[in-house]
DNA sequence: CTGAAAATAAATGTATACAGTTTTCGTGTT
DNA sequence: AACACGAAAACTGTATACATTTATTTTCAG
């Protein structure tokens, strides 16, 4: 079949495509890497999920080469896994691999620490605080929410700093314990970390550093071993169905 | 223009294609992925150099789509840098970036350290000081080759903790180090480098950890000032000129 | 019925087409 | 001679086509 010029304008998922280029120029594929981000951290994509591109592209509107590229980032960083020829799925960690993840963790939060406390703004422990509010109101109401802004929390922590570096292995580190949680923790896990958030902040208040280290070193070990017993498998959802949930995504 | 079915067996990319895979299933990306890395790493691309995915993919023999891919990867490790609609170019970090990501590397290197010396193995030793050995050997014929063995100094390191994540992130730092050398770094800085592994292997010989660190940490803040002064412009060459050089690529 | 082999369907790898953006370059104006 | 302006060239973003490879189902022998 010979494809006329104006054949593709009439696509529907040509039409979603406009939509969302109307909203922000070019990133189609910074949109779907988000999303499907997200929708792993928030353990809508359950770890051994798999994602096929035609599937995905379909659920978002857009062709498979934006998904593709997507995944590629994915899965430099570590949240999914790619065989060659095979369906890139959603990365499932051995016990093995979830402690070396902890471990580089709590060096680079200790980095973190380090980094920030000889230049720690009042306004900075102010935001603190007010995020832990924030943790401590959605605990009742919505679990993704709780693990997104718990992880959330030590990101922004690593933002402080204004090491990019810093920043992007924080947030996989913490993008990646969420993956973890999903497929080793219970289920209310995330619950009591609210209150160690907190005498964290107390504890850098008072400017004390090895203080600050001994508490995140000490809730990253909690977190990390909070998790182990009661592997309870989740129920199957269709991919459409869990994915529409993260299109229209009004993020700023 | 209708395509035939059989048009494009008979491209001449196609031919070099088959050759490629001929050798190696699938991975047309990795290749080129990697190609790109090492040039990167050995300053065959200086910081800056514009890579049009065109241009590369000629170099190759493969087309945009296979580049495209690469890149994407390169610019997630932050070895490349792009903007929307824009040529993907050689990351080219401030000296404030610089700086910052040789802290977040002596943090890495310290936990390399940690984890290592508690299971530190006679061989490693070995292995140690023979890749020191190759260090001294290839220091009095090929400067590209010698930065990229000191690199892989600490590249060993970090694999002998079997810490897939520490070696990933570990494996990052060094690749930008060496940009960053090549950008600030004066011609000769890598010579006095050979001497610092060999008394840190020492170190690690009498299990003295503390002391390890010390050295390390010495090590790679001498690294990093030896850079700052004598910002050298290299001279221009063309890109299908450097990247003929890696196009073979006869790696295991 | 069970299990292996063949046929079908589903996905990936890769190349290419085309629209829309930047870059570049030449031209005319002050 | 510098500068704005506009057209041409160079690139990127995205969709789609086709060959291969992997997964699934069907078929058929035992």
């Amino acid at each position: 079949m010979i494809r006329g010029k104006t054949d593709r304008s009439e696509t529907a998922s040509q039409q979603g495509l406009k939509a969302k280029r109307a909203n922000r120029a070019g990133n189609l594929a910074d949109h779907v890497y988000t999303s499907l981000r997200r929708a792993i951290i928030e353990q809508a994509l359950a770890p051994g999920t798999k994602l096929p591109e035609d599937s995905v592209g379909t659920s978002f509107g857009v062709s498979r080469t934006v998904v593709r590229s997507a995944i590629v980032r994915l899965v430099a960083e570590g949240l999914m896994v790619q065989q060659p020829n095979m369906r890139a799925t959603v990365a499932s960690p051995s016990l093995e691999e979830a402690r070396a993840i902890f471990r580089v963790r709590r060096g680079l939060e200790r980095m973190v620490l380090e980094e920030l406390m000889p230049r720690l703004e009042r306004s900075h422990l102010t935001r603190l605080r007010a995020h832990v509010a924030s943790e401590e109101q959605a605990k009742r109401h919505s679990e993704p929410e709780t693990i997104r802004l718990s992880g959330e929390f030590h990101l922004l922590l690593a933002q402080f700093t204004g090491n990019e570096l810093l920043i992007r292995y924080v947030s996989e580190v913490v993008s990646r314990g969420s993956l973890i949680l999903a497929l080793y923790g219970r289920p209310h896990s995330s619950e009591c970390a609210v209150n160690e958030h907190l005498t964290l902040i107390d504890a850098m208040e008072k400017g004390d550093l090895a203080e600050a280290v001994r508490l995140m070193d000490e809730h990253l070990v909690a977190v990390a071993t909070r998790g182990l017993l009661d592997t309870d498998v989740k129920r199957e959802r269709s991919l459409q169905d869990i994915l529409s949930a993260y299109r229209p995504a009004g993020e700023g």
